[in-house]
DNA sequence: TATGAATGAGGGTTCATTCAT
DNA sequence: GATGAATGAACCCTCATTCAT
């Protein structure tokens, strides 16, 4: 972000990024049209370019408003979480799906930048990701009962694992949802009912036999 | 689709899905330049054009190579097979990931085609999706011992679970490799390894007690 | 016309006749595809290059069958006429508009070749006109009975009126035909009823009083 | 149109014009090229479809201007029209031709669009057709003394039978025009002389005896 | 601050025609 | 006779970016 964006003038600031988001999360970084957002936001070519210098900075710049959306998204949602790791999950699953839900173009954005980098912009885009990461991941772990973790296994390695498959499996569920303007939000209580089985599957491997007793799991 | 690209010399269909490949490999369907692919495969505009009738084709057609490819090498490699749905698993990541280090520049278009499709194309991905899904899943499954699964679970959810989680942990080691020429070949035993202790802990939850007692893990 | 198409197969001819008409009929000659033609006809690229030379020559043969058609098909139905000159146009009108109706596209590609000829064929075209003009003057002018005009007027101007008004008058009613699949035929009763009002008031400023009254018209 | 191009700087606006109906006139719709209208007018390509959008617009633009231009030649010259709708016509095929004359690529541009419209054009060009005609016919018809006409006649049917005369009567005169680089205007005299043969055949089918003589036509 | 005219290389695609087989 | 692979120029159009105003 060679150019500070900062006296644009709130409004029109807010009209180009709703059209960048759009724009991107719509056709993608390569096909995404300077033309069609300076269009869509209602204000001239020069100025877009005066603020945001080239299509690459302004990527960015929505990128990382995008990111930020995310992030502020998490940590309002973020309370009262359970110290236990996969209920954890389950929850933040919940949240995450929620959100793309509510905001089906900016999760999309993030989402296919952080799969598919637009290959010139890999570092940059690679600084956003660890910087998700640094934030994310000690919300999700922070006070953790590891009491509750099997001693004979490796726990970050065991925390990876739990990570990695929610991950996977709630992309499947959101990979279906996409376009469909918002009517899926009925179903998130499903959603997060099938999350739950695979869940409890995780616990067996995961957790001590006495704690998934109190947890009353069948032995 | 209309023209079947049969007859081409074979050589020089070779050179355009060599060129093809590495072209929508590296730029993507969107940014990939026809241009460079004639260029690359040492033949004239008009001749691509004339076997293939336009981009989209041209990119399904390489696709299509690329997961025929694909399904090829799996089925190669996927001998003797561990009636162990976890051994067999983990099997199975070691040949795609070997695949992947033999044969980036295939693996990523398809990845990518399946996890960002470009849009006009979905459709025509998607069949293709399903296709692999099809032919991939039951190698993977047949003849599994599922006796030694637990009872009290959801037997297609558990396999759901390891196959979601398998992919997930697959693509943080293929990513770190994209580019780096064949390098990587050597550090296949360690990425294996790696693999492995997830797969442990996975079969704490999956598996029977006596089952594991077998298979002598630590009680 | 170079290349003498003789010994070409009377069912290929045929096949590239149709093809050729309705391309050139459809999209005019510029845009009209050689491509389309071969495909339409079921023949290759080459055959149709080898016997008709290029784009020019299948043009102009495809143009010189629809004009020996148009000719063919007057001569076969300019039986009988009227000696009266109005009432021959009348009838003549009636056998083209006739023939529009039966074979559009070929009518089409004469009238769009005479109206706008494709510039780089302005001689060749010309010629075929002259042709038609010269076949078809006498048809129409032959054993007419000049003792119903007036004396006090050009006999040549007074037909050359009347034919460019019944030429004029007639195109309007084509003009609204086009594409509607024969439909229209069985408008062509009060189409010719529209043209008998035009050709009456003619009458009357072409012929002499006394034959009007034989033609029992109002004085 | 979704452009208006309204505040392209005159001048270029002017040589963009030129060069248009210059290469549309010359090549028709089908085969004209932007390429060499942009060189023509001495313009970047960019530029032309920054203010036209596509080939259609500026096709359409063109033609706008170029019925505009008719318009306003007509409603210049046609002042004082005689209240004899014959002698009017008259006065306006001399008007015609004469424009025809001056400004013979404009005049052909229009022609073959409504002769021979670009078929993906057909609707808008329609537009602009009924747009000639519903200001030109009221210019044609204003005022004039139907108490010439003959009672036993339809008047609106003769009116028509006129206009399609002299309309075609006149595009003889214009076709042999073509190209001849304005050394035509000394031949229009001569050519309004021949016209008015014609007139005056059709004056004895239309007009009353009375006022035929009054006319001092010959009985 | 804000505009939009201006660029020209490059995009995918179609074309009539040739020629070795 | 008959094929269709092969060509490369030309097609219309889009692009991110610059700059005089």
């Amino acid at each position: 972000m060679d150019r500070p964006p900062g006296p644009l003038p709130k409004e029109k600031m807010k009209a180009v990024l709703e059209a960048s988001v759009r724009e991107f999360a719509e056709h993608g970084y390569a096909k995404a049209s300077t033309n069609r957002i300076t269009k869509g936001a209602g204000i001239s070519k020069g100025l877009l370019f005066h603020y945001f210098g080239n299509k690459k900075n302004l990527y960015l710049y929505t990128l990382d408003a995008c990111v930020e959306n995310y992030l502020q998204y998490l940590s309002v949602h973020l309370k009262d979480l359970s110290p236990d790791l996969l209920e954890r999950m389950l929850e933040i699953s919940g949240i995450k799906i929620k959100m793309f839900m509510e905001t089906p173009l900016m999760y999309r954005l993030v989402a296919s930048a952080f799969t598919d980098p637009p290959w010139e912009l890999k570092e940059e885009i690679c600084a956003r990701q660890n910087r998700i990461y640094s934030k994310q991941v000690p919300l999700i772990l922070k006070d953790i009962d590891k009491s509750m973790f099997r001693e004979d296994i490796n726990h970050e390695k065991a925390i990876q694992l739990v990570l990695a498959a929610m991950e996977a499996l709630s992309r499947r569920h959101t990979a279906a949802f996409r376009e469909r303007a918002d009517g899926g939000l009925a179903e998130l209580p499903k959603i997060i009912d099938d999350l739950k089985e695979y869940v409890d599957i995780l616990k067996y491997g995961i957790y001590t036999g006495r704690k998934r007793k109190e947890l009353s799991l069948p032995e």
